[in-house]
DNA sequence: CTGAAAGCGCTAACAG
DNA sequence: CTGTTAGCGCTTTCAG
């Protein structure tokens, strides 16, 4: 890399001039601004990112700490949060959590030695079970900022969410607005906030059904259950199942397949709304119905926020960011 | 963050003193070393990271630039990666070039500054179509190094990559050995070399089939084609279609569920075969036989390779890595 | 055993 | 208008 030094060697000048120069510094003159900018172009150079950070004390650089990146949700945020970051002059530093505390500890501990100006994070299962935030309140504490999204904890900082209890609430109405009867929720994430806000949306919303009178029906899918065989099972135990609201990214794709082999009609007889931003489960025949979580607006206004916080924009007070829903019906859904 | 100084001022010694202790010099007595640790741990004392690189003009970091975090195979290399350089003690910066030659060529000109120690790159569609490799060698003639993964460019510069045309050669070797007449070939990426590798590795495996005596069927899906209509016009147009080799992440899915909706027997009048690792496929039904490209290996090893390459325990000469692929045989074969 | 000083590349008072 | 100096946080000679 060529330095100030270097090109202010060879200008004959001072690395101060040179600097200036650089920096259209009214105290340098047009000639010499010409000549240093000139020379600077030619040997293609470029400030030290290390001795800028250094001096000012910002990265200019994000830390962003998912739980799985092989799950399409994350992969959409972290891809919008590229993109937004990217967009305002920002580098991302990514770190996978795998959804284990252990990891999400280190990850934090270790960027906080001036890596990074902020983190914007989604927290692990694992954290989220055992209800720790020691590690983030120290962060906290340090004064760097962060933004949580979809996955929260409760602590005073920015916060980037959906209203999953309302999401599934409205999916679950739209389900009994078929005259469904037997609506079953199929959960893989029951571990989570999130997954226990959605079900409480169906819950409420079948309360609140007074005509069909149904009982809830919860099948949760734990870490070391299977999931296809869970599923047979559920058709087979309940063969009346017409309804069925997928809270996670995954499971409905199945429902769908295992419903349509074993000779259901969907969706003349059976709806199955999934969980999710639409992509993976396009290909699907029919296409699934889906909450959609617009997890691209969630990455960007994760950033937003962030940024706004970095430049002082927003002042003390921590903000809490909703985005809004959709229902999308396609082929599994009347 | 606290700082050697802020140390070095509590326990009445000298910043360098401190420095050394911390770094458990023989020339500090094991007294001051003790006292210096403890008030270091106490205080959560954390070396400066920009100090460090600045100093030592080494980051610990890596630029990783994909065309598509949102393709599955890129997720699953990103994954790999940052599992890998994170076990190394290395962090990633993650860009993405959204499959844009001027997106790349911004990325690297930015973490070109001093940002990262080097590249791990796997190259923009628009920049292999238009073959431009300016961008690229400009980096490597500074002296940083760069690893090229699965879509690489002809400069030289350690590689990793799959045996493309073997695994397409030997994909096909299977339908024809299950006796299929009428295999088609269906490629969304014809524009990239690996699709060129792997169409060749099918059209030299018919061509040598003698038995059959089969005209190649190549359907290439370009950026502007729907690919459920074209495959659905390929089943219309040609509805002897016995075997199908999909050579890239999805046509393949799309393919099975658009001939099971024809009436398709699969496996038993039709074989499919996809082209990419399991995850996403996993979800059909029949489960699709693939071609594995070992993802994990192949971000795995481009690291390792950087490592290497970063210090200096490989020489002088570029090295290209072939990581082996499989054919996974699931339940669209026979 | 400890400290002073220099320097990584840069910016910004302050002097001239 | 240009240069000298100091300092960001750290390591590393070199003196003491």
């Amino acid at each position: 890399m060529v330095t100030l030094k270097q090109l202010a060697e060879q200008l004959n000048v001072s690395v101060s001039t040179v600097s200036k120069a650089l920096n259209n510094s009214e105290e340098i003159s047009k000639d010499t601004i010409e000549r240093v900018k000139e020379l600077a172009k030619h040997l293609n150079y470029q400030p030290n990112k290390m001795a800028l950070s250094l001096k000012s004390n910002k990265t200019k650089t994000l830390g962003v700490i998912i739980p799985n990146i092989l799950n399409h949700f994350f992969a959409k945020a972290l891809y919008a949060i590229e993109m937004e970051a990217s967009k305002q002059g920002y580098n991302i530093i990514t770190c996978v959590s795998n959804e284990m505390l252990s990891k999400e500890e280190n990850s934090l501990q270790l960027l906080s030695n001036g890596s990074v100006d902020g983190f914007i994070m989604s927290i692990a299962e694992e954290t989220q079970v055992k209800n720790k935030t020691d590690h983030i309140a120290v962060i906290l504490n340090q004064g760097i900022p962060m933004v949580l999204f979809d996955r929260v904890v409760d602590l005073d900082c920015d916060k980037v969410i959906i209203d999953d209890f309302g999401a599934s609430y409205e999916a679950t109405k739209h389900l009994l607005s078929e005259g469904r009867k037997h609506i079953v929720l199929i959960s893989e994430i029951e571990e989570l906030s999130v997954g226990k806000l959605r079900t409480n949306g169906y819950l409420k919303a079948l309360e609140e059904d007074t005509t069909s009178q149904q009982e809830p029906i919860v099948i949760h899918v734990g870490k070391d259950d299977d999931l296809e065989e869970t599923i047979d099972n559920l058709f087979i135990s309940n063969s009346k199942v017409d309804g069925i609201l997928s809270i996670d990214n995954t499971s409905g794709v199945v429902a769908l397949h295992k419903a349509l082999r074993r000779g259901y009609k969907v969706p003349e007889n059976l709806s199955i709304i999934g969980f999710s931003d639409d992509n993976v489960l396009a290909y699907t025949d029919p296409k699934l119905s889906t909450i959609s979580q617009h997890t691209f607006d969630i990455g960007k206004s994760s950033v937003k926020l962030m940024i706004d916080r970095l430049q002082k924009k927003s002042t003390t007070t921590h903000v809490t960011k909703t985005i809004k829903t959709n229902l999308i019906l396609r082929g599994t859904t009347k």
